[in-house]
DNA sequence: GATGAATGAGTCTTCATTCAT
DNA sequence: CATGAATGAAGACTCATTCAT
């Protein structure tokens, strides 16, 4: 008896773990509205109604798809706040980033699209954004309280950190290079970590800004 | 005869002025893809047929009702960077951005969510960023020619920090507000110009980072 | 399992041949064009989106349609070859094809219609030809290679004499008959077959034509 | 003031042959269903509502297009019945025949299709045919009274032969050749004169057929 | 657990025709 | 005579979701 329930699990499983699996195929490949259930059960070799036991509907399958990503990326970037090398240590962590972004462009496009579809999604996409920012405050907080740093606003400092690195891997690696220059990810980290250093550890006076404006 | 021209030629450009208000309205509320034609034409008192006399399609409405809005914005900031005083110069620019942004919230929404939809939106959108991007590029390689700033890679940090303010604009303005804190621009406006202004204009050796990080 | 399977194959084989049938009445009925997916469902009693359950489109219909009605007509004419009497063989054979075409008038106008609006069904309409004037060919050949005929173009004349029948029979069945008189089938099947038989098997030399004509 | 009214006349006819011949031109190439009036109108040069200053409708303009044509190729018929070799003639009578109609290939699908498209055009039609039809009866019943040819059912050969000839034209020059081989009109004229020479001036007696049949 | 047939709402687009100028 | 702006009806096709087996 025990063994039966226990093997049917298993069967149930299994067939979850493929729909999620075809489901992540489908979504990175098409998007969130072109997706369809019919071609996440296509993909899955499961029957159309299948579906419907393991999801509510095609919000549930992307949300559990997505934060699926979302904690691989998280965790990506714990492991690299080591280097005794501020610089260094700021590189490998937009590196990490990009890299683990470029992995999975696709569900970044069907993230953005199903957020603005539907404000159930857009509420998780905000949720999940949440600790990565916050992390970067802390960051920021520790170095204040250090007396590193100068004094700054913290919150939107790392707001806008965050936000820097993620929409210039957004620009770079979903959408279609311009056409004339694909983008060089080592370019891009080695411009932004030197950018975000200078505006954490400067400290110079400096002249007149509107000298030098078009 | 040239009367009666002229007559016809107003009427018709004030049905297609209606038809593009209505359009701008529509996109705003609704979204790109939950904007419909019935919607447009509902919202103008026109005929169904009437919009095909103007308008190709759909994103062809779309792209002349952005075309228009993204022009404004540029033009917005065309007129901020005359300040002598740097960072004051610099919270105009971003106070400008976020204030258009802002007003236009609803179809930055439908922006992206157009481009994502729509690969010749997408092309189209990506054509409109490059001008704002490439003035601060400029404004960049002035201030390293005139020796005003450290050796920087200018393509990148103008990419970076244009991806900085727009999508800290998105953030804030589009997607709904977290619950528990609003935004307050202000706030914003005053923590990105630091943060701008200190990566520019530093030059200070600092210490090793990894002690402050988590 | 078996038995379920059994029973709701049974069901959308059902389900198939409804909206078949239906299909078959309306292009009957109204024609290629005027014939459309809404008015099939109506007449199935089924939803709309059935329809799209078992067929492509509309043309996908029509043609499945027309493949059934070509198959019974040409092994309708398969079993009349058998006579001893050369012109009741013709009549017999020629008959058979205008009963056929008669009573299905309404679907013969939706083929060529069907034909003149849509490039693949005009090739699926050639090719439905083909097997009913090479069958003609090959008879003609028979007769030449036995000596029965005196020497003549076989592809030419096969294409040419079921052209003939063919389209005798569309413009006696499908037009509408001109005020005046109706076609009478047996006069139109003795006056055929006849025709076809001297031609066969003429020999006679005869006076200049020139005399005699208008 | 006459001059006034002829130079107006003068004006009319001219914007009324433009658009004539304007119609024939998207009639042969789109044909019926497919040409719009817009289409008729950009081709002419003329604004959209001038149309319905010179037609009814679409059907309208049709008609007289087409009856137009049909009277060049009644007219081209005339000339060719004089040769006094019997067998030139029926050979000039066809080569002809199928000389005008691949001229106006585009023309004959067109009118196909509105015939059944529109009754009132299929009435047209079959008004049109029949003069060639009955000229045909004519001759056939002098050569008869004459004593030249077998008796024989004028109006029912007069009608298979016209159809024949009409048909494989159609076929041969308005549809698509099939693959591999395309149509030698020589042959064609060749193949056909033969034939209808044969049927009518035969009067062998021929042995059983039922042996030579597949 | 799994299946897959059935549903039906929802939108874009074309075009013949009218009529005020 | 000529213009061309406005009309609005009509139809194909997709797809999330349900439910009987």
């Amino acid at each position: 008896m025990t063994e039966g329930r226990t093997k049917r699990q298993r069967r149930a499983e299994l067939t979850a773990d493929q729909l999620l699996e075809a489901a992540r195929l489908v979504f990175e490949t098409k998007g969130y509205q072109a997706a369809t259930v019919g071609a996440i059960t296509r993909a899955a070799h499961t029957a159309h109604g299948t579906f419907y036991l393991y999801f509510r509907n095609k919000r549930d399958v992307f949300s559990r798809v997505v934060y699926q990503v979302c904690r691989e990326m998280y965790e990506a970037g714990d492991s690299v706040w080591d280097s005794s090398d501020p610089v260094e240590s700021l590189r490998a962590a937009i590196r990490t980033f990009l890299d683990v972004f470029s992995r999975h462009r696709g569900l970044w496009r069907a993230l953005i699209q199903g957020a603005l579809d539907d404000p159930e999604l857009e509420a998780m996409w905000v949720e999940l954004r949440r600790p990565f920012i916050e992390r970067t405050e802390r960051v920021l907080e520790g170095l204040q309280a250090a007396g590193a740093v100068q004094p700054l606003d913290a919150a939107v400092w790392a707001t806008a950190l965050s936000s820097m690195v993620e929409w210039v891997a957004f620009t770079h690696f979903v959408l279609a290079p311009p056409p004339g220059g694909d983008a060089d990810p080592d370019r891009l980290v080695e411009g932004m970590a030197n950018l975000w250093y200078r505006a954490m550890f400067s400290g110079a006076d400096v002249p007149a800004l509107g000298a030098f404006l078009v």
